[in-house]
DNA sequence: GTCTATAGTTGGATAGAC
DNA sequence: GTCTATCCAACTATAGAC
């Protein structure tokens, strides 16, 4: 009955689709349901999305988006990289704690999206958010606590990622809340166990934030992590 | 046409259903498809399973009783730690590399065991034997290595399976071989220092493995260091 | 723009012949 | 034990009235 111009439809459906799916799983989240969800008819989802993939990749879409602008806000103008890294994996987690459906859709949507070419992109685009979100943060430490890392900061971007995604992971299947922040805890020792203080690094000379003093056998200067085709963040 | 005892029907169709849904996914593996897959027809498998949840179960029963079965199969008598650690998660990995579907399949089954009651407790499941797999081999490591862990047993083996989940998640989307190796290789190396050489902490006095001895600040009970600045973060 | 009605698929489950 | 035939539910997608 209430008439909107379809941008406003869009979103509020996109609204409707991440509600659903968060609540009731990406399989639950049929064109039907969806329609229910926002209160208006089967035929309008097919209005506002050609079809049923457009709209998951619309919701997927404004997941990331989200995830993308809840990036690490303030960083204090200087603080022992310990702190900060404790600091931000605390806040993180808390956050993860808070939102266990939105949080297993993500995944969902991950296996989803590798079993669906048509949907592979979001799998795509999750990582790159990701790590870029994560390497945005190491950045940031690097400065406010004159710091660099022992290894690569693609390499450390990545292990960040992999462990909460473990961590959130089992955490979601088991509930311990302990067990989980144990782990993250002990985690952030070793992220800071990763920085070495500029002063140190001084005398190898060298201008690039890049580490040049590779752990035992990980090697500085593996190929950058950038997948084929994945240029667009858009 | 061709008449088989039930219990060995039954096997024939997990090990269809195993085959269809690591090639297809999870939502792919129809009680059709895997009587296609089996080459029997459609009520073959209504006869040995009351429903298709209870042939899923079945199907993830067999995964988890294998990766079970493959756990550590010899260590050397004596070796330094971080031989042995490194040496598990080559091994480990280069398993994961050269099994993609199934690998892709058990995250699957995670997720939807979370959405759905009727199989939540393989999601369970796939943890206690992979907590259980890690203990054990941690329990090896300390014995050949003569070495306790700085944190204890359950946390690293948690860690353990958190990383090697998150990695594996990882490359499964980007395909990276080099990236998942290399964070592999940094997280064995940060593994191995969580080793202390049992003489170091013999005059501690303890008759228990379990470490005794927190690292830095990494407490059950630590109450979070979060730095004024960066609670703004939240 | 929004609705109802309906076409067309797919898949779980059962009945009954063999 | 195995097969064919069939029922029924749920879903995507479209057509066409309003």
């Amino acid at each position: 009955m209430n008439r909107l111009p379809v941008a406003e439809r869009r979103e509020q459906l996109i609204e409707a689709a991440l509600s659903v799916a968060s609540r009731e799983g990406i399989d639950g989240a049929t064109v039907r349901a969806v329609a229910a969800e926002a209160g208006v008819s089967l035929g309008v989802v097919h209005y506002c999305f050609r079809d049923k993939d457009e709209l998951l990749r619309a919701m997927a879409h404004t997941i990331t988006e989200r995830n993308l602008g809840r990036g690490v806000a303030e960083m204090p103008e200087s603080a022992p990289a310990r702190d900060l890294v404790l600091g931000v994996l605390e806040e993180l987690w808390s956050n993860i704690r808070a939102t266990r459906g939105p949080q297993l859709l993500t995944y969902e949507l991950t296996t989803t999206s590798l079993r669906h070419p048509e949907l592979r992109q979001v799998g795509v685009d999750q990582y790159v958010v990701s790590w870029a979100a994560a390497e945005r943060f190491l950045e940031e430490v690097e400065r406010a606590a004159g710091i660099v890392w022992r290894v690569p900061r693609h390499t450390v971007a990545r292990t960040i990622i992999a462990t909460i995604d473990g961590f959130s992971l089992a955490w979601l299947v088991d509930g311990d809340d302990d067990a989980a922040y144990q782990g993250l805890r002990l985690f952030a020792e070793h992220l800071a166990s990763l920085a070495v203080p500029i002063d140190e690094t001084a005398m190898l000379g060298t201008g690039t934030t890049a580490a040049d003093e590779p752990a035992a056998d990980v090697h500085p200067f593996a190929a950058p992590t950038v997948p084929a085709g994945v240029s667009a963040l858009a």
